[in-house]
DNA sequence: GCAAAAGTGTTGGATCTACACCCATGT
DNA sequence: ACATGGGTGTAGATCCAACACTTTTGC
């Protein structure tokens, strides 16, 4: 069974931090953790990577458990290593974020791993180096999306520009010029126009858009502008 | 001991993928490998992290065995995971990329260990997922040096701009224009001219610089445009 | 008709690219 | 003097940021 006789096997964990964007402010999807270590403190939903399972099949399936979503979209941010990390067993974990449409996912899954929604500005601090991996993944997203069209990945299928743009004045937690963050979407050619207008609006209806999944596949690795220099 | 005992705990391994530049081309150290398994053949240097060892500690550990140095720049890319990627026992590898000055480097340290430059574009086959690694490595160096002033972790000290030019040259697989080039890199204010030349020039001597030290640590995340849009 | 939100146009400045010319050095 | 490589300048195009006006809708 152990045939590099002489080196230490180690518990590998994985923590996912969740990103969702409700119209108005970015949120975390947290765990109010019933059972030890650190019952009733807050915490990244996580997991243990098990013996006969690859490294991606077990990120999926513990978004899976979280969401009840399957093909999120999901990033690896860094592997966090140090030896007390965590007090119970030395532990590394492997910390990745997560995008996900946060009217999409499986309310009463989240509601039985006691997870909730949090204000990203609110967020209660959360156990281990778990404050630590939020403030990595904040940053990655801030990095990512200021140059690849990231973002679309935390709205709904058919969305608008506008709407789009208090996601990324989230995300940056700072404002922009309408007309400019509107030129510089379209100029990706990222959007289709679905012909729709978004009816929940008192005032003039915005066009409903949607991804154009082929551009957004071929376009992904190049480099966009969204955010000058807004950002880190 | 085991205090989670629910869990596997699995091998840890770290990866490295080191990058040299001897002025012309861009050079990787590999492992000829006088060890099992599959002794005979070309790897990339690792190791398995040690149970009371931090992440950083080993990668340190690591570098310094193949290399003699210490404060290597290096970063994480990803971490490799898949179940049958190590055929004697489930690993999981952390794997980074380092970049040193090929001419810093202890030689009788790489010897040592059975280490060689190789060119990148002639680079033998490696063994496991090695190849994959590479790969990314190079993918995510190219991405990150159109970005940030990562280049000059290649260089010594003292450095000239067509150096420099070289080596952007040699990343990307491209030639760049002269007067461009060094307009770009000027403008961003990190080199000191030194007031030295390059004595080893047959021709025109070019301007020895090194780097502002302090504007790089602090602009080092500032984005930059090295690259427009040759890369990946 | 008015307030609130959404769509579109313009302009000046900065930046980038594609060029050409001059200087320093060893032969 | 000439070949080679290094330093610098310029012009046109492109891109970006800052700004104003018009349209749609519900009241």
């Amino acid at each position: 069974m152990n045939r590099y006789p002489h080196s230490t096997r180690i518990l590998v964990a994985l923590d996912c931090i969740v990103f969702g964007f409700d119209g108005e402010a970015l949120k975390l999807l947290l765990i109010k953790r019933d059972f030890e270590p650190e019952k009733g403190k807050w915490s990244l939903m996580g997991g243990f990577l098990e013996a006969e399972e690859d490294l991606e099949v077990a990120a999926n399936r513990i978004l899976y458990d979280l969401t009840g979503l399957k093909d999120i979209y999901f990033e690896e941010i860094k592997t966090f290593g140090k030896v007390g990390r965590d007090p119970v067993e030395r532990t590394i974990s492997i910390c990745f974020f997560a995008l996900i449409n946060i009217h999409d996912h499986n309310q009463d899954q989240a509601k039985a791993q006691n997870a909730y929604w949090i204000d990203l500005k609110n967020r209660p601090s959360l156990i281990f180096d778990h404050n630590q991996m939020v403030d990595m993944a904040l940053e990655q997203l801030r990095y990512k999306a200021a140059l690849h069209p990231i973002g679309f990945e935390l709205l709904p299928e058919k969305f608008t520009i506008p709407q789009l743009q208090k996601l990324y004045e989230a995300i940056y937690d700072t404002p922009l010029d309408r007309r400019n963050f509107s030129r510089k979407i379209l100029s990706t050619k990222l959007l289709i126009d679905t012909g729709e207008k978004n009816q929940n609006s008192t005032t003039k209806k915005a066009i409903l858009y949607q991804l154009d999944k082929e551009k957004y596949q071929s376009q992904f690795n190049a480099f966009h502008n969204f955010m000058s220099d807004a950002m880190i």
